[in-house]
DNA sequence: AGCTACTCCTGGTAGC
DNA sequence: TGCTACCAGGAGTAGC
């Protein structure tokens, strides 16, 4: 699914296409695609804007039309955004077309419909809430020590919070975790300041790397703007290898649920906490 | 405060 | 072959 490095590769890669360009025609397939605005409303707040920018916050990629507002996407699991040429041919699961002025058109594009493209006035509004940005400045060890301590919550609902960090999803926290040797199922203020400081590292390496790698695409579903696949799925560790053999200790892989989340986790290199909560148990 | 369940969706796959 | 049942899950929300 598209998490912080699978986003990060969509916005660095739609900013040059859009950046400058001017919506000329709106157009929507599917209504909730825009949320809960119509689509008259939205044409008309959107079209005759000019692209300003284009930044990523946690997932969503936000595309500054100036004074006007901002358009606010959000791929979840199967949204896709393509620039192309006005003559391409964007398949039965188009959601939402921007005609623009260079004669190119920038498509939203989802199978599952959970995706949203809205129009926001004020976006940092929109995005009020969410927590600091897990490659910012903000997100240190000795924060995520701290923050760890002020909670009592398991580790991996905590990280999936949003407003705890921003942008790790289901893939990268298991990632994150199995390189930092720490159960899921931890409580969080029973991380020690040296734990924390290497699951703080370990979350940032995983990003950079899948960033690098333009993200991960183990499924038909996410592509790069461009149409191409990551390739950081070569380098999972957990993610999707249930029965597999630990790239570091060999013991077979676990699948578990946690907080109704698909979990993978070494029964060797990540232990159980002591005081072991009942739910997760593998099946 | 933290948890659990439910909702939204449909392509892919397993089982018969 | 063709059918049915179930799975995947990010975020929002409700209820305990």
């Amino acid at each position: 699914m598209p998490e912080l490095p699978e986003v990060e590769t969509v916005a660095r890669l739609i900013r040059p296409r859009l950046v400058g360009r001017r919506i000329t025609a709106a157009s929507v397939a599917w209504k909730r695609s825009i949320g809960s605005q119509g689509v008259a409303s939205f044409a008309s707040a959107v079209v005759g804007a000019r692209f300003e920018s284009v930044e990523r916050r946690a997932k969503y990629i936000v595309m500054s039309l100036g004074g006007r507002g901002a358009l606010v996407g959000h791929l979840r699991m199967t949204g896709r955004m393509q620039v192309e040429a006005a003559d391409w041919d964007p398949g039965k699961f188009a959601k939402v077309r921007l005609d623009l002025d260079d004669g190119s058109a920038f498509h939203f594009i989802d199978v599952r419909k959970f995706a949203r493209l809205e129009f926001v006035r004020d976006p940092a509004q929109r995005l009020a809430g969410i927590g600091p940005e897990p490659l910012g400045p903000e997100f240190t060890a000795d924060w995520l020590a701290r923050q760890l301590r002020l909670r009592r919550r398991a580790l991996k609902p905590l990280l999936l919070d949003q407003t705890f960090v921003a942008g790790l999803g289901n893939i990268y926290v298991d990632e994150s975790l199995h390189r930092s040797g720490l159960h899921p199922l931890c409580s969080s203020d029973r991380v020690s300041a040296a734990q924390a400081a290497l699951l703080q590292r370990e979350i940032r390496a995983v990003l950079r790397e899948a960033i690098e790698r333009e993200g991960s695409s183990f499924d038909v579903f996410y592509r790069t703007p461009e149409g191409n696949p990551g390739s950081f799925q070569h380098q999972f560790r957990v993610y999707g290898r249930a029965g597999e053999p630990c790239r570091t200790c060999g013991t077979p892989i676990a699948r578990s649920v946690v907080g109704q989340r698909g979990t993978h986790t070494c029964p060797t290199c990540q232990p159980r906490p002591r005081r072991a909560r009942r739910k997760g148990a593998s099946r």
